[in-house]
DNA sequence: TGCAAATAATTTGTATGCAAATTAATATAA
DNA sequence: TTATATTAATTTGCATACAAATTATTTGCA
């Protein structure tokens, strides 16, 4: 039998599997000159924009699984990026803010966006568009 | 410094790593009664298509890390899905080849695609289409 | 012919992703 | 008020992803 369904080249999920792997090889480099992985850049992009949230709402916002959250979250409070305190009125509660350092990464960070794109030649502006609307309808679908 | 293009909600990269998580996530359940995990059921989708391959072409079809590969042959063979064999004109080579367990797993595995499928109601046909082809432009431009 | 370079796999060390179990604290209902 | 349910994090065990180092072979060139 063909199961024509079976072949790899006709599953999304291989697409999507290669597409993400590929993209965050592709940060490796530029976040290396950071001291960073993928997902503790999640976590920066993510206090960037609001700083002083509780460990569930970064997990929330970033989709980095609460497990390995609880992980990547130690190792930049190591690293100084960051700080874990308890929530005086909740204590199962944690909020996480930036440090000083932390803070000032970011205008290092805000050229790797660029450097990415230029690897992307063959999409356009308008593809570009095309594909973030597609891959949020997938999930979303899947939620 | 707002920094609009360090948002979370614009980085393609964000939406990949999102996607892949879920769709990878979705295949769990119909897997678990594989007893597959998400790249030991891409290893059976390249097998199933062309049998008697070398370790370095699967690794290449399926774009599985060949490090991670070794372990994942040798869980696979471990539950006899398939066997690996040395090459006898290239001993560093070893050709890896279905079991007929493994071959016979093919038409239960046939219901999957239909069972994933059914969890994306939002998208059209032409919308898929569209999605395969922009992904496939973003894998090869990684390249 | 002989040795350096290249190739195919494996191994190693680090960092997740994920489900399930656990811990600690708070909220809720009888 | 108190036992139960719920919530927030952490921990645990397993399975990759990845880069780099290593091993075993084979190629290719001087």
């Amino acid at each position: 039998m063909s199961y024509k369904q079976l072949k790899l080249e006709n599953q999304l999920c291989h697409r999507l599997y290669m597409a993400s792997n590929s993209i965050i090889r592709a940060y490796r480099e530029p976040l290396s000159q950071l001291n960073l992985t993928y997902p503790q850049y999640l976590v920066m992009l993510a206090l960037w924009e609001t700083d002083h949230v509780t460990i569930a709402e970064l997990t929330q916002k970033t989709s980095i699984d609460s497990g390995a959250m609880t992980q990547i979250l130690k190792k930049m409070a190591e690293k100084e990026l960051l700080l874990v305190i308890k929530d005086k009125d909740d204590r199962r509660k944690r909020f996480v803010m930036l440090s000083r350092s932390g803070k000032e990464m970011q205008e290092e960070a805000s050229q790797i966006p660029e450097k990415i794109k230029c690897q992307f030649p063959s999409i356009s502006p308008e593809q570009f568009t095309t594909l973030m609307s597609l891959l949020d309808l997938t999930i979303n679908d899947l939620r």
